[in-house]
DNA sequence: GATCCTCGAGTTCA
DNA sequence: CTCGAGGATC
């Protein structure tokens, strides 16, 4: 045998020393040098290996990437099958988990090996003689897929063993995964370069390993943690599985740095909450954490149930995001007529529950996603609790499936549904034609902020508004006893049910007497109550509020033209406009006539705020009726000349411009004053402002508590007190409670678990009570 | 006309 | 909680 030459004597310390950089890098996180460096050897050994391809092994460096692609995977039969893992989700579970090995092995607190259970794909790779010769996924356990060309691609994984004490034939088991930074830099990359964006590191990790060509595998960015050893031959392996592990990186092999040896439950547990810290700040997606019984010995005693292992678990965290499928979209009728599209999905765990629907919002927002039916998405529950689609995963879309459409008919009512020039929502034409809109109606009527009829709920509105009880909210008022009954047994012959009088033999009317007490019981009620139970668009809480404050009575407010409602601070053109459109309808005005008439009284009615007059005069309301070019010069101009509604009526159209008019701003207003309703509301104004000028101006109240002025928003749960015990009080005090946080908010009052506007808040440098603050500062001022 | 703030409306599950 | 849009303010 001749003297190996030069350039194989360099071969082989190249080799060396790119195998020794490797293992710094991939084993011991701990680069040893910097990559420029790096790739300069491997350049040199590829360079050499070119010049000498007799000297070139399987096991050499630049040998990770084969060339000829196949056609399919071979199929690999697992020797010893590769199992799956119970799970847990609860601490109880863990508990029970713990005990039952203390309990069959009759140890107490035993030692068990952690680790985090990574988000990845499972794959075992056979050693012979310390070189790899094949690596397979998990497949269903029993029988994988070759992917050896694959696996030699991912720089991670040994193609030779360190050391010299292995054992003949080695299986390691471990996960592929894909490390967060480099899912990211891929996609941003695919983006740039148009190429297939990579839905999860997960999906990126799986479906790399099934690339038919190596070469693509190669450009993916994967990584490996051994884990677990399947068959062994020619060698003794130590007792435990945490000795295992660090022979395993001895031998070369990735082994997670964070696997530690607890002790018992309590030390389970406080690896799961200390893992879940970190979670966020972790390299790569956990979806929880595994425990071994460490030691052979207890694993075997424990054995098997049919194909999970007893003596290890997987404690999984709650997923904050899942993929499901959609399987339909539904459209739901508001209370406004909104139709909002609602995902169905297949059920599925996120966060803690099983979620089945979520909001898509408006079909923009479909549009933007270009979710269809039938695709593959992801679901996370925004703030932790509602659900959303944050995404499809276009990889499982079915190429023929159709872009989405909002329907051109209502579902309930059959009316057209249209969308208003510029506006996101469309909505159902029907009004209160539309059995929808209807109980939505008398849902928000009877809800706990409005009328607050209690025990009114989905199922008796569905039953009343179906068999024609209640034809508008203010037949609630006229409902008897006779009448629930009635309707009961009616809704039981429809559905077919047998009524529970048959079974019980005695009539049970517990129920309708309760209802019919809470309906009572709702007809003593305040204006703002009143007026948001109406559900007039645009009004809500805290405009009922503020007109119930400035004008104190519904006789009043009933009978304003709507340019008044601009008076209230907060209230526009839009708004004052909605409120009026409301009354004028004969419809609407007939609903407070019967209610009235039936027995429900306001009982904080008052006269209207004097400060309602000041700065109100005729020219002011001129400019609040928006005639067209009429601005406040011109109105200003106006009045003198015609100070009341009588004189501007009465003029013919040459004076408005002896009044100082413009000529067309003349013409305008007198076409503006020939339409009879224009005319009517006028008129309608000058009783009103009328009649609002002749208040006499109360005593300043002068109102005050320790927090007038200030701005307070509440967030998170209070424990002592309710958040709208909280809000009340806090008003009591002056202060306005707002619902979110920006630069005018004086404070923040966190509860428990506070969430965004906690942040919000520390954010813009805004003051925070807690709890304990908020109730000592109440007391000091008496609340 | 742009910008900031607030309100209204719609929503999920146990 | 989030989104969209109305109102106030400069």
């Amino acid at each position: 045998m001749a003297k190996p030459s030069p350039s194989a004597q360099r071969i082989d310390q190249l080799r060396q020393r790119i195998d020794d950089a490797n293992y710094r890098y991939y084993v011991l996180d701990d680069p040893s040098i910097p990559d420029a460096e790096f790739d300069a050897l491997l350049r040199e050994l590829q360079s050499l290996e070119a010049e000498h391809p007799e000297l070139v092994t399987p096991d050499s460096p630049t040998q990770r990437v084969g060339i000829a692609p196949t056609g399919t995977f071979a199929q690999v039969r697992h020797a010893i099958p590769m199992l799956s893992l119970g799970n847990a989700f609860t601490d109880e579970e863990v508990a029970d988990f713990e005990r039952r090995i203390e309990e069959k092995l009759g140890r107490r607190a035993p030692k068990f090996s952690v680790e985090p259970k990574l988000d990845g794909l499972a794959i075992s790779l056979r050693y012979e003689d310390g070189r790899f010769v094949q690596g397979a996924t998990r497949g269903d356990g029993a029988t994988g897929e070759d992917v050896t060309a694959n696996l030699r691609t991912i720089k991670a994984i040994p193609l030779q063993m360190r050391g010299k004490d292995w054992p003949a034939v080695l299986e390691v088991r471990g996960e592929v995964y894909m490390p967060l930074a480099a899912f990211k830099a891929y996609n941003e990359r695919a983006v740039k370069d148009g190429g297939k964006v990579l839905a999860n590191p997960r999906n990126g990790a799986a479906g790399s390993l099934r690339q038919l060509d190596p070469r693509v595998t190669a450009q993916r960015p994967l990584a490996f943690y051994a884990y677990a050893v399947g068959i062994v031959e020619g060698a003794e392996l130590p007792p435990t599985h945490s000795q295992t592990l660090a022979k395993l990186r001895d031998w070369g092999f990735p082994v997670s740095a964070l696997n530690e040896v607890v002790v018992g439950a309590e030390g389970l547990l406080g690896y799961y909450s200390g893992i879940g810290k970190q979670r966020e700040s972790l390299p790569f997606d956990i979806d929880g954490v595994v425990y071994k019984l460490d030691d052979y010995e207890g694993q075997r005693e424990m054995g098997f149930v049919s194909r999970a292992p007893r003596w290890a678990i997987a404690h999984k965290f709650p997923a904050q995001e899942q993929s499901t499928v959609l399987e339909g979209i539904d459209i739901q009728i508001g209370r406004t007529g909104a139709a909002t599209p609602v995902a169905r999905l297949k059920p599925v765990q996120v966060a803690g529950v099983v979620v089945t629907n979520a909001t898509l919002h408006n079909a923009d927002q479909i549009a933007r996603l270009d979710v269809r039916i039938g695709d593959t998405v992801i679901v996370r529950r925004a703030g932790d609790v509602i659900p959303e689609i944050v995404r499809v995963v276009p990889e499982y879309r079915d190429p023929h499936a159709p872009e989405w459409q909002m329907p051109t008919q209502c579902p309930v009512c059959g009316s057209d549904i249209v969308r208003e020039e510029g506006e996101a929502v469309w909505r159902c034409s029907g009004e209160l034609t539309c059995a929808a809109q209807r109980k939505e109606a008398i849902r928000h009527f009877a809800s706990r902020r409005a009328m607050d009829i209690e025990g009114l709920g989905e199922r008796f509105i569905e039953d009343l508004s179906d068999l024609d009880y209640l034809k508008s909210v203010a037949d609630h008022y006229k409902l008897e006893l006779d009448d629930l009954l009635e309707m009961k047994r009616r809704a039981d012959e429809r559905d077919g049910t047998t009524p529970e009088t048959v079974k019980s033999g005695k009539v049970a009317t517990k129920w309708a007497e309760n209802l019919i007490a809470a309906i009572d019981h709702s007809r003593t009620t305040t204006l703002e109550r009143f007026l948001y139970a109406l559900g007039i668009e645009h009004v809500g809480e805290s405009t009922a509020k503020a007109l119930a404050n400035w004008f104190g009575d519904i006789a009043l407010i009933r009978r304003l033209p709507w340019p008044l409602f601009k008076r209230v601070p907060d209230v526009g053109g839009e708004v004052a406009r909605a409120i009026g459109h409301f009354f004028d309808q004969p419809g609407n005005q007939q609903v407070i006539d019967d209610l009235l008439a039936r027995g429900v009284a306001i009982t904080d009615t008052h006269a209207p705020n004097p400060k309602l007059r000041d700065g109100l005069d005729f020219a002011t309301m001129l400019v609040d009726l928006e005639i067209p070019k009429i601005t406040k010069i011109r109105a200003e101009q106006l009045a003198v000349s015609f100070p009341n509604v009588q004189a501007l009526l009465d003029a013919p159209q040459h004076n408005f411009v002896t009044a100082g008019l413009p000529n067309e701003t003349a013409i305008a207003l007198a076409q503006w004053l020939e339409d009879e309703e224009h005319a009517r509301l006028l008129g309608r104004g000058g009783e009103s402002l009328a009649m609002l000028q002749s208040l006499t101006p109360a005593a300043e109240t002068a109102a005050s508590g320790p927090l007038d002025g200030q701005t307070a928003v509440l967030t998170g749960t209070l424990t002592a007190m309710s958040r709208d015990e909280a809000k009340a009080k806090l008003e009591a005090l002056g202060a306005k409670v707002a619902g979110s946080v920006s630069k005018k908010t004086s404070f923040v009052v966190a509860g428990e678990a506070a969430g965004s506007k906690l942040d919000k808040a520390t954010e813009l440098g805004v003051e925070i009570w807690d709890e304990a603050r908020l109730l000592a500062f109440l007391a000091q001022h008496g609340g």
